[in-house]
DNA sequence: GCTTGACCTGTAGTGCACTCCAGGTAGCAG
DNA sequence: CTGCTACCTGGAGTGCACTACAGGTCAAGC
């Protein structure tokens, strides 16, 4: 599993950026999930190409799809990200901005005490299994 | 909290079980979902029916569900949880159960963690935020 | 000059987890 | 008896987030 942090890649991207191959390799993404991103509008701009129309990938636009990453895997649907995407283009919205970053954070950390509550119950069934394994005891084993 | 190995759900069950409509509102799950995770095969057994042919939900069945919601929301797919419910149907395979668990307990202790780092980037993007509202930073301001 | 590989577009297909629907039954209130 | 509500079954439909495919371009290596 590639540890994508946020706005830093720990790699050196050269100044003429990279090919989608290795943002994808860079990323986690997948190549056709980083073109369905675009497609769906979740890119700042459309990556520019170079002078065979190939996409070129710049540090700004990893750290963005890092971004893109960090938003999916705390549980953000594609139309939403895509709502920060545009208020992200446009200049003065950084209110806006922090107000949808606070309510993601918000739901986020919800599901993170719910997650920890979960953790919890299956630290339960899986002592009383290992109650259950030792002393072979009838009443306290889970189904 | 009086049985470990099953969940409480909370609230009174009558011996006589309660119905499917009841059963959704305590267990939060849904009508339709209920049916669908019996049709799958989730329930250890096929939920027992009342003289009319409907189904009668005890307190077992409600913290057996509950426990399926706990996967689930855990990112476990229906079709493990299905085989988790097919060796928690056979005895003397509580060794095997255990395995599940803990494996099941590795993912979701990688999954907190990763929630965990993404929570601390959602942060430190308020954070920057708030920095460009108060004193207008053109530098520190994030896209 | 030919092959190979990585890339391109547009569109179709996939997998998952539900969710809805049609058409029917059972029990109860008025 | 007549609605009404809650339930039933089997099967179809939905929404989401990719993922695969067909058919093509382009640059580099042999």
């Amino acid at each position: 599993m590639t540890d994508v942090a946020l706005p830093e890649i720990g790699a050196d991207v050269p100044p003429e950026g990279v090919s989608i191959g290795e943002a994808a390799r860079l990323t986690g993404v997948g190549i056709e999930a980083l073109r369905y991103y675009e497609r769906e509008g979740l890119m700042l701009d459309p990556t520019p190409r170079d002078e065979g129309g190939r996409r070129r990938y710049h540090e700004r636009d990893l750290a963005w799809i890092a971004g893109l990453v960090m938003l999916r895997e705390t549980g953000m649907a594609i139309a939403d990200i895509r709502v920060i995407a545009d208020v992200s283009r446009r200049p003065g919205t950084e209110g806006e901005r922090l107000h949808l970053f606070e309510q993601h954070r918000m739901r986020v950390v919800e599901q993170l005490e719910r997650t920890r509550r979960h953790l919890a119950a299956i630290d339960a069934k899986i002592a009383a299994y290992r109650r259950a394994a030792t002393h072979s005891d009838p009443e306290g084993t889970p189904r």
